[in-house]
DNA sequence: CTTGGTTAAACTGTCGACAGTCGTCAATCG
DNA sequence: CGATTGACGACTGTCGACAGTTTAACCAAG
């Protein structure tokens, strides 16, 4: 399996070795040059990066903390593969999360985070709007990250983080499948609308209605493809 | 700051390195042996557990994503310190979490989880009128992973270790301020008692209270010690 | 052709060493 | 006397190497 780098040597720098070979296997997995389930071979990456073991590894374990990779003492790092149980849970422990979020945020929105919001629905149409499926991706999740963000609590939105680093393991396999442009808008300007509406049980039943959509999308995504089950 | 460690080699044996060094920074730091804040030397550690630096490296990590660590670039590995805002942040997840859990175990509640719960309690209780603060705790935690554990997701468990780390960080300076033995035990039927009652409002309302309570004696026993704020 | 055992290659876990960087402290200058 | 600058020391980031283990290939026996 080649990875996408041109030669050893071209862009990887000096400094924050572990960090720069951190995102390069993260996109390297999450363009599926490496698939579910592929064991990485730390002297090959070694070669292959142009740097020494010590960072590779680093980063694999960097990785394995984000539940990219799982490690198996004395056999190496795996890229890890989702089935559909545990996409199940993702997905249920994001309901957790942003029911919990969202109720947050009503009893605390502000006209700076409604405005942030907005803003980034607006980016976010646009994104719907072009055929960069991974961007179209990349600016929902944002507009996510925005509601936890002023949600207030730090950690609600790094527990979030953590899991969209296990939803971008899948994240090739939906952008085809992923919603059409204008439900995407509509999608989003509800969940505006019932932050507005200040009312718990209007928020409550927003959240649960999109996430439940956003669900469904995936796991068709996935079962289509039908790439997981280690 | 000397370590809780005899002498070199003694009880560091050849195989799992790096789980051995994380269990041992792990306890140095919930025992307080290292002070929150305080800086790290991977030299000094390497010579005081007689191994190199590379599995001390790769424990660091470890610690790091389980949030006792922080790592700034080029200083080193730094004993994490909660101030209050991120403790109630933590226990505002903590609701989060349990909410969503005991819900999701209400609509699947078993004979078998019941009965698993029960004799938790009972273990719990034992624990209770023991002199052992920290295995009080312990066996408290225990309760809630249960409770996590049979609701069935088992990435909702993970969240909740993940959190329960951080709440080990402060666990020594609670241990003092910890429940009455019977104040434990009347609180944990109490739960027993609305999952076996199968509603979900009296569900939500018993863990509310419970982590409430939880959170304010976390919060009082942290600010008698006054430690934290980094 | 399959199965079992044996051997060789590849890989991980660990180690010690080197270079660049940051903090500290003292000497110098305003 | 206070601030600045320079050098010294300590430490992290990275590297190449070695030992033990796992994997894979190969050969032989049934």
């Amino acid at each position: 399996m080649a990875p996408p780098l041109a030669a050893p040597n071209t862009y990887i720098q000096q400094h924050n070795l572990v960090e720069q070979v951190a995102d390069y296997l993260t996109q390297a997995i999450i363009q599926q040059h490496f698939l579910p389930g592929e064991r990485l071979s730390e002297v090959q990456l070694s070669k292959d990066l142009g740097v020494s073991r010590a960072p590779v590894r680093e980063a694999a374990r960097l990785l394995e903390s984000r539940g990219l990779l799982i490690s198996k003492p004395r056999r190496g790092f795996f890229v890890r593969a989702l089935n559909a149980v545990e996409l199940e849970d993702v997905f249920d422990l994001r309901l957790c999360l942003e029911r919990h979020a969202i109720q947050r945020l009503a009893e605390r929105y502000s006209g700076e985070a409604e405005r942030a919001l907005k803003q980034q629905v607006e980016v976010l149409c646009e994104a719907a709007a072009s055929n960069d499926g991974t961007r179209r991706i990349e600016e929902d999740l944002q507009f996510h990250r925005l509601m936890l963000h002023y949600a207030g609590n730090e950690r609600l939105l790094r527990a979030f983080d953590n899991l969209t680093h296990e939803l971008r393991l899948c994240i090739t396999l939906i952008t085809k499948t992923h919603e059409a442009p204008d439900t995407i808008a509509t999608s989003h300007f509800k969940l505006l609308d019932a932050l507005a509406s200040g009312q718990a049980a209007t928020c409550r039943d927003a959240i649960d209605y999109h996430i439940g959509v956003a669900r469904d999308f995936v796991v068709k995504g996935v079962s289509d493809s039908g790439v997981p089950l280690p």
